[in-house]
Order: structure tokens, then C-alpha cells, then sequence
DNA sequence: ATTACTAATCATCGAGTAG
DNA sequence: TCTACTCGATGATTAGTAA
């Protein structure tokens, strides 16, 4: 991803591109990006090349749209800046409570991963996890929090089968203390696992749809 | 300012380098730009020599800084991102109060603008402002305000001096009406001039370094 | 190990222009 | 008007290497 492309994303954005097709000549985008009509052009079809960015040629003038990948890239960007200017000790992101696949309560269960939650964490965790959506702009922040060091939780092999690595975060909850959960090498996704000595949806009386704001220690 | 000089920079604030001097051999940033270390060597002359980078080759490895200009470039850069992922209707800025020059009151005492203020705001201010000094990561939603349209307050003539243009926006302050002026084309300023129908430092007990957030309308 | 020069290569750009 | 091609100029990158 070069750094020229992000920034033609960038104002394609910056003109409303993220929510709808905005209407963008390759000659006036080449007046915000201060390069000629020729190489404005060039850019969008790279971009569309790329997946990056949707076109709809239809009408005299194109129209423009960031995709989801390139909404991924500009997130990921915007994260940098985050980093740069925001980040503190602490954290909070707010997301929506889903009930998930219940998978989160299979790898709880887990003598592995329960060992080293003991250990690192100091408790054993409630077999099931809170799931909370995040979107929108707080989707930004879980990706600062992805690109965090964290509590490290090593993968192990048990039962034929391998189980992946993972980091945890301290993080308080409505004043409940609990932990974010992730993937080692996760990239992209919307779903924030909260676990806790407790369970969590019980004592605070959380259920689906409600929003929830979140604590987290870095 | 070209792209991969904005990324070069951000890769150097990501390490540090906004603080402090920060260790930083040409190889490794080559290693976090994607580029040969010849290429970060030269980045980094030109960004130097642009003035937007600070260096101390005292010691056997090189120590870069961002310089003041360079902040700038990266806070305009963050206040792209901000406007993309996190513009709403309304803007809250924090700063902290400070006693003006008086230089504030001299320009609400001309009738070229209390007649325009009283036409587009509905009011007369009371002459005096209430200087908000913004620092920090608040300084990235000035720079957002710097790029809104805003209410138009027009420039005029009087006593053979010229009056520049401006723009207001309608904000709330602690529950109280209130302003935000900002003349036109102006860049980076860290000072927020309020203007209010009341004295706001006697109404509200304000009094010079308290922090004061303003709910700005856009 | 550094930084940074030179020279050759390669990518990007814009002028001209076609469709 | 619009998009986008070719192609020569420009500018960025890299390999090799010096200091």
C-alpha cells in the first residue's frame, strides 16, 4: 500500500466517499491531490485494480466509492494517528453486546489456555465470553488495541489439535474488572471477547443490543 | 508536503520521535518503511532539510526529533482522519482559559462587525473574549474547526485600516450560549477566541487556567 | 556496525491527444 | 465536457561502495 494511494483514498473520503458513491471527476481529484487530471485517473484505476476503491461509470461523470477493503486501509491509517496522538495508559471502546457462536466458551474450557489465565491473569475465568460488537469510529480503536503487546497467552497442542496463541488486556467493565481476549495475529475484525471471573452478561445485567462501554489497561 | 514524507514522519512519531530524540538508524526505518536504507537515509535529509525533522548525529547511531513544523504536518494530517471517521454535528474542545492581549475587545468594539454579529448570531457580544489556549491532542480538532465553513463574517474598512474576514461558529459553554470566532485563513493558532452575549468569566467563575470545554455547532 | 555519495534503474508524472 | 491511452521527462529508489 503506498503512501500516494491511502492519500487519494484519503480525499475521496474526505468528499464522502466512505458512505455513498460520491460524483469525482479524475480532473477534480486531481486538484485536491495537487497531481494533473492524467495522473488522477491513473490512481483510480489502480485503486479499482486494487480493490481498494468502487467505481460506478455509468453516468457522463464517474462516481466514486471507498470499498471495505480501502475503508480497512484508511482505518488502519487513522489507527497510526490514534497511536500518535491519543494513546495513553487506558483505553475505552465501546461496543455492542452479541451473544456469540458460543466458541468462545469451548476455548475457555480449554486446560491450556485456563492455566495460563491463572497464572497471568490471577483468576480463572467464567467458561463464556461477552462479546461486543464494535463499529463505526470505535472500530479504529481495536485496531490500535490490535497492534498492542498485551498479557502474551502461548498456543499449545492438546487432543490432536493445535490452539492458537493469544494476548489479554486488563480492562474494567462497569466497574467489574474483566480482560479483552485476541487472536495472536488477528487482523481485521469487529468483535471484541470480554472475560471475567464472573459472568459478566449476569451480574450487570447485560443483554444483546445494549451498549457497552469498555476499559481497557494497556 | 508529499505523501511518503507525511508516512515517513509518522513512522518516526510512532517510535517516539514526537517527545524526544529518539535512536533510529536509516536501516530500521527502511525496515518500517518498506524502502532500502539508502532511501531512508535520503528521506530523512529532505525532511531535514524541509525543516520538519529534527537530527542529532552526535553518536553512532542517529537520534531524530519531529520539529515543531513537522508536529504541525502530522496534526493536519490526523485532523484528515478526523473529519473522516469522527465528524458529527457537534465538536467538543477542550482548553484552558487565558487572559488575551486585550486585543479582543478592540476588534468587538468596531460596528463593521457588531452589526454582523447581531444580524448572524442574534446578539451583540459583550466586548471582551475568553481566550481558550488548546494543547495537545485538542489542537487536531482545532485544525478540523479551521477547515469548516462556519458563519461568515465579512471583512470591512474603517479609519482607513482594513478589518479581514472571519467566521463564527455557535457553541455552548457550560450550558451557556456562546461563539467561537476564527479569522479567516488563519493556520495553526492554539488560541480558541469565544464571544458570548454575557461576560462569561464573571458569569461562569472562570478565572485564567481553568480547563474549559466548548461544545462547538457545526 | 553506521551515514550517504554516485550511477543506473524503475516508477510516477504530465502533455498531447484519442475515443 | 468526460476518461484514459502513449510516451518522453521527471523524480524516486536501489545497488554498489566510500568514509
Amino acid at each position: 500500500m503506498k503512501p500516494y494511494h491511502v492519500d487519494t483514498l484519503k480525499h475521496i473520503a474526505l468528499r464522502g466517499g466512505l458512505k455513498d458513491f460520491v460524483a469525482m471527476s479524475s480532473r477534480e481529484l486531481g486538484v485536491a491531490l495537487r497531481v494533473s487530471q492524467q495522473s488522477a485517473s491513473q490512481r483510480i484505476l489502480e485503486l479499482v485494480n486494487d480493490g481498494l476503491l468502487q467505481r460506478d461509470l455509468a453516468s457522463r461523470k464517474q462516481r466514486l466509492k471507498v470499498s471495505p477493503k480501502g475503508l480497512e486501509a484508511l482505518q488502519t491509517e487513522y489507527a497510526d494517528y490514534l497511536r500518535i496522538f491519543e494513546l495513553k495508559d487506558r483505553l475505552s471502546i465501546t461496543g455492542k453486546a452479541t451473544s456469540g457462536l458460543g466458541e468462545g466458551a469451548f476455548y475457555m474450557r480449554q486446560k491450556g489456555y485456563k492455566e495460563q489465565f491463572r497464572k497471568k491473569l490471577g483468576y480463572e475465568p467464567f467458561e463464556g465470553t461477552l462479546n461486543l460488537k464494535v463499529g463505526g469510529s470505535e472500530l479504529s480503536k481495536m485496531i490500535v488495541l490490535i497492534g498492542e503487546k498485551g498479557i502474551s497467552i502461548e498456543g499449545f497442542e492438546a487432543g490432536g489439535r493445535t490452539f492458537g496463541g493469544a494476548k489479554v488486556f486488563r480492562a474494567g467493565l462497569k466497574g467489574t474488572e474483566c480482560a479483552v481476549i485476541l487472536p495472536i495475529r488477528t487482523h481485521h475484525t469487529d468483535v471484541l471477547e470480554v472475560i471475567s471471573k464472573e459472568q459478566l452478561r449476569g451480574k450487570l445485567g447485560i443483554t444483546d443490543g445494549d451498549a457497552v462501554t469498555l476499559d481497557v489497561e494497556l
